[in-house]
DNA sequence: AATTGTGAAGATCTTCACAGCC
DNA sequence: GGCTGTGAAGATCTTCACAATT
C-alpha cells in the first residue's frame, strides 16, 4: 500500500517528540487521511492497535518497516549524474533508511572518475559490473529522456527489478519489474491546471497567471502542520 | 485530469515523428494506458476525434494545452537552492513548456549571490519582495523538512495559490491552495515492498534483497519502448 | 469511556462492448 | 470497415457507522 511510507514517516515524528502511543485519529490527521482509512489499511497489516487505547508507535513502526522490507538493505544505483543525479547521490533519505548508494554511472567522459558524495563516478559501460558486483536490485535512472530505455533494458538484463525513472519517457519493461516515474514537468502541468481553474478555466474571461489581487476567498487563518 | 500531461508528452513525440493523426489504440499505446480509458479522458475535453479516422495530433496537443493551462506562462519561485533546488533551476522542462523561473530564494548567506542558470540566488528575507514584483504563482519549495511549513505559509500569504513540495512532510494549507508532493524516500519505500514481495515477503524465508540469480521467471523477450 | 476493526453503503475509477458516425 | 464516444457493468477505493474489545 503506497501510504505506508507517509504513515512510518508521520509515526517516526511522534517517536522524536517521544509519543508512546496514538490513535488512528491522531495519526490519520498527522498523514493527511481520513481515520478510517488508516485504520483499514493498518488491519490489512494485522491487528496491532489495542481498542480503546490506540497504537503503540514503536512497535507499529517495526511492523510498518517490516511490511516495506525496510529493515533489510537494498542496494541502489544512479544512472546518469547530471544535476539531478547529483542531487540524488547527495540526498540523505536515501543513505537514512536502508538504502545505500553503490554506484554512480555517466556516459559523459568529463564526469567519469569525479568523486560525488564519496563515490566515483563510473562508465555506463561498467553497468553490468557494478550491477553484479554489489547485487543492485534497484535502478534510478536519471539519464535524458532518449538514452532511458536503452539503460533500462541493459538494467533489467543485468537483474534489477525494480527501477525509479527521472526521464520523461515511459518505459516498457518485463511484467515482473516494477516501474515508478517521477516527472517535474508533470506535476507542474497539474498545477497549472489547476491554476487555470480558479481563474475561470480555459475558456473564462482572461484568467490570469499571476492571480496576485484575486486573494484568498476569505480570510480564515488555518493552523500550523503537524510535523 | 492527472493523465492529460503523459497524453500531451507522447502526442508531442508523435508530431516531431512527423505523424498527423493517431487512433486511440495507438496513443493509449504510447502513454501506457487503455484506450477505453484515453477515449473516456479526451472525451471530457469535448468531440476532437474523428470516428473512423482517430485524431488529428496539432489539435489535440493544441486542446490538451489550453485544458491544462499552458497556452499561458506560468510564474514559478524555486525556494531552497541546495543540490535539488540547483538541479530543479537548471531543469529545462521548467522553461519549455510555459513555465518562467523568477526566483531562487535561500536562507544561506553561503548561497546568496550565487548566480544559477542565469538568475541570482536571493535571500529568504526578499521571499514576499520577489513573489509580488514577478507574479508569481507557483513555489516550488526544495527547502528541509523543518523548515518547509514555514515557508509554506509565507508564500501562501503572499499570494501564492499552488505549492510544489520537494520536503518530506505534509504541508498544510488553507483549502484555496492546491500542493503537489514529490518524495524521493517514499518511491523508494515502495519499491522496496515490491521488492520484498518478489522475494517471498517479509516473514517469507530469507528474502534476499539483492535477488540477483532469482532471474526473471521466463526468458520473455520483450519489446522497445514507443519513444 | 474510548478506540479499534470491519461490514455495508457510497463514490470513484476502469473496462467492456457496442451504437453511431465517418 | 474502422474508429470514436459512451451507457452499463465491474472493480476498486473511500467513508460511514457501529459492534467488539480493552
Amino acid at each position: 500500500m503506497a501510504r505506508l511510507p507517509v504513515y512510518l514517516r508521520a509515526l517516526h515524528a511522534l517517536q522524536d517528540r517521544g509519543v508512546a502511543t496514538v490513535s488512528s485519529e491522531e495519526l490519520a490527521s498527522a498523514a493527511g487521511v481520513n481515520s478510517a482509512k488508516l485504520r483499514k489499511d493498518l488491519s490489512h497489516l494485522g491487528s496491532y492497535g489495542t481498542r480503546g487505547v490506540g497504537y503503540e508507535v514503536e512497535y507499529l513502526v517495526y511492523q510498518i518497516s517490516r511490511e516495506l522490507g525496510l529493515t533489510q538493505d537494498w542496494v541502489v544505483a544512479i544512472i546518469g549524474v547530471g544535476n539531478l543525479g547529483r542531487a540524488l547521490a547527495g540526498y540523505g533519505g536515501f543513505a537514512s533508511r536502508g538504502f545505500r548508494v553503490a554506484g554512480l554511472l555517466d556516459a559523459d567522459e568529463q564526469i567519469v572518475g569525479q568523486e560525488i558524495s564519496g563515490l566515483t563516478v563510473r562508465h555506463i559501460d561498467r553497468l553490468e559490473d557494478v550491477i553484479g558486483e554489489h547485487g543492485v536490485s534497484i535502478a534510478v535512472i536519471a539519464t535524458p529522456a532518449g538514452a532511458a530505455q536503452g539503460v533500462c533494458d541493459r538494467v533489467v538484463a543485468a537483474g534489477v527489478t525494480s527501477v525509479l525513472n527521472f526521464a520523461p519517457v515511459v518505459l516498457t519493461v518485463p511484467e515482473w519489474v516494477d516501474v515508478r516515474k517521477v516527472d517535474l514537468s508533470i506535476e507542474l502541468q497539474i498545477l497549472a491546471f489547476h491554476e487555470q481553474r480558479k481563474a475561470g478555466g480555459p475558456d473564462g474571461a482572461g484568467g490570469r497567471p499571476s492571480a496576485l489581487d484575486s486573494g484568498p476567498p476569505e480570510p480564515v487563518h488555518y493552523v500550523e502542520a503537524a510535523e
